[in-house]
DNA sequence: ACGCACGGGACGACCCGTTCAT
DNA sequence: ATGAACGGGTCGTCCCGTGCGT
């Protein structure tokens, strides 16, 4: 019994280490060595925990996609219906990226060319964005002649862009992208019958390095 | 003389292997020998050109970088303004991507994880970007309320996003995610009193693979 | 604790290898696979206990500056002072280059000009002369006129010169060289009211080749 | 005939460069691109004049050979026979050592383990020693007792060791380290009753850097 | 004759992902 | 869960021809 509570430790470590190395160097770069020794741990345990190298970033890349799942499933807003939903969860969505590197380190997984056959958060994100459009549209929530499937694919590629952006280096996205992204969208998008769903505020200045809980 | 001319179609062979690999398994993954066996010649050749890896990809991202100018600085709409400039470009943008590995190599490489200091098309199409929506705002043509480094912000985004997304296995985008991207969001940035811009043609049904003529 | 014995085998095995090619061939052109095949274990082997080619190198010069410590650092003789135990120490260490690959080696590899900060033997064993010598001239163990510092030095260039020559091929130095340089030297160097150091006995002739117990 | 003049200069370039990098690096570090850089030509002209590395290396201990026979088989002194020659060709000898990079080469070459099969000036000077030493012996100038063979290679042995020492890094031998060596040695080699031989002035304190004519 | 841009293979060191034996 | 070992593979680069100019 004590001996799970410590594999289940060094298994979140390397699950996090993993996500940190994978999300700076890219996933060929990433060595196995610098993992463990990052985790604390010997290559050997790591190989004892996952079986591969492959195993490991599938690993982080499921708990990745759980994270967004999580996020996405939250209770659906009193009113606003599906595209006050879409607001919420992106815009919270993009604070998690910034806060919490499994999140991250999965989707940019998702990107890497390295990976034949990812997995990761960015395709289960894209079907969800999918499925609440069409559910909008079918609610008569969008305006006319916008098709609910090519503004999913932008309000996707928007979104995958944002995090693309947030990771490369030399660019700097000032904090509030998301807003102003969909102040710019949302008056093509909605349907003018139904009011425009309330964008969240954006979030306070930030002094000094925010937490990050992992 | 007559070696020069030899020599730089060598050169250009290997730029072009080079895109080619690149883009298909990134740049940590892409292999010398493979890239020079790919262009026809040995590893000395490669060698002699580019002295390392690093200068190899510098290169491709430096060709890349003046497709995407001279895309750009094309001679401008009769009417129309900065704003129908962009759409065109954009528009453009997406299909060179489409037919052209070296360009799409090139953006594929500045957000490649494995590449430290990349200075590819990405950097200058976002500035180019900015300062076109910062001279739209100054000339009115932008609507109230409307922030161009916001906008200008989003516009980026989607655009690299797109060409994530056209280069990730399991996404297919529709040949027309630009326009619909543009309708969608056009109403919200463009002044009304200036008439929106017009949204170029779809373009047709592709039969058979484009001409890629590097 | 019982992986370290056989970890510590192999480890010896490399150094007794390594010490073999680079006598041989010196250190640019000795190769780490050539090395690796001949201690019987494969590369990756090697490069887990020498991170590099001069480690190893390094580690070479260390055991070999080692033996020849132990072999100046016995008890002096009972009598004849400091110059008879100079007399002793160089006949040993003539024989043990001769028996002792990796003293041998590490002699070599502090004159190989593709090391570029070697610090072999060599350096030890020039110090220890000098010491030595200015120890001797302190008891009047040394002639009128004598200078310590000097004598030292050619001492030592003999010293060297005599490895440096049987280590070339097309040199054939009898077996006894030793011997005849101090009968040509001692009778300049040591104080006559003293009496001369005794040589000691050249060795047996050999037949067949000597054990090399490494 | 214009044509060959400025062969030769080329050439000679080579030779020059090429010691310099040997010295330097050792032969087998030395690589051809940078000894070509060094004296001003391309690595084609390098390979018109030497068909391949090792005939390089050849020509530099050719070239240092020369120089060594020029030095030995100078005038005889009026007075003093063989041993006196011994004494100031050694000392001409070290000073040319000190003074050209191409003689230096030579005999580095000659003790380099990357080169298998080097006659540089080594070879040479040893035998003349040991034959200078035989024609001492039979005209009755060398001591009771003591071995023509055994002092030549004493004396050889010193030599090259004074010449390693003078390359090493990390050794710094006193201008006049010969002087002494002779000092100590002639006591016990040279024929009390033929006086010995006079040995040469120290060298003037250097101040700056010598003339390297090469 | 002399020199050079260009290209060809080959091999070296380093290191990585993985598995056995303990 | 670990230390040790394995074999494959990558980048760099080196030494060397080959055909074009001067």
């Amino acid at each position: 019994m004590v001996k799970q509570v410590r594999a289940a430790r060094t298994r979140q470590a390397l699950i996090r280490a993993a996500a940190e190395v994978f999300a700076d160097d890219g996933y060929a770069l990433a060595s196995l060595p610098a993992i463990s020794k990052r985790a604390g741990v010997s290559t050997g345990a790591l190989h004892f925990h996952f079986p591969s190298k492959d195993a490991l970033a599938r690993e982080v890349e499921a708990v990745a996609t759980g994270s967004v799942q999580r996020l996405a499933q939250r209770e659906r807003p009193a009113a606003g219906g599906s595209l006050q939903l879409l607001v919420d969860v992106t815009h919270d969505l993009l604070a998690a990226l910034a806060a919490d590197v499994v999140l991250r380190a999965g989707f940019e997984l998702g990107g890497d060319p390295s990976r034949k056959d990812g997995s990761g958060p960015g395709l289960w994100w894209s079907e969800w964005v999918h499925a609440l459009l069409r559910e909008a549209h079918a609610a008569g929530e969008l305006a006319q002649d916008v098709s609910p499937e090519g503004a999913a694919s932008a309000v996707v590629a928007a979104t995958v862009g944002f995090g693309m952006l947030s990771s490369w280096r030399r660019f700097r996205l000032s904090a509030d992208v998301v807003e102003q992204f969909w102040a710019l969208v949302l008056p093509g998008l909605a349907a003018p019958s139904r009011g425009l769903p309330v964008l969240p505020a954006p979030p306070p200045e930030r002094t000094g390095l925010p937490a990050d809980p992992g």
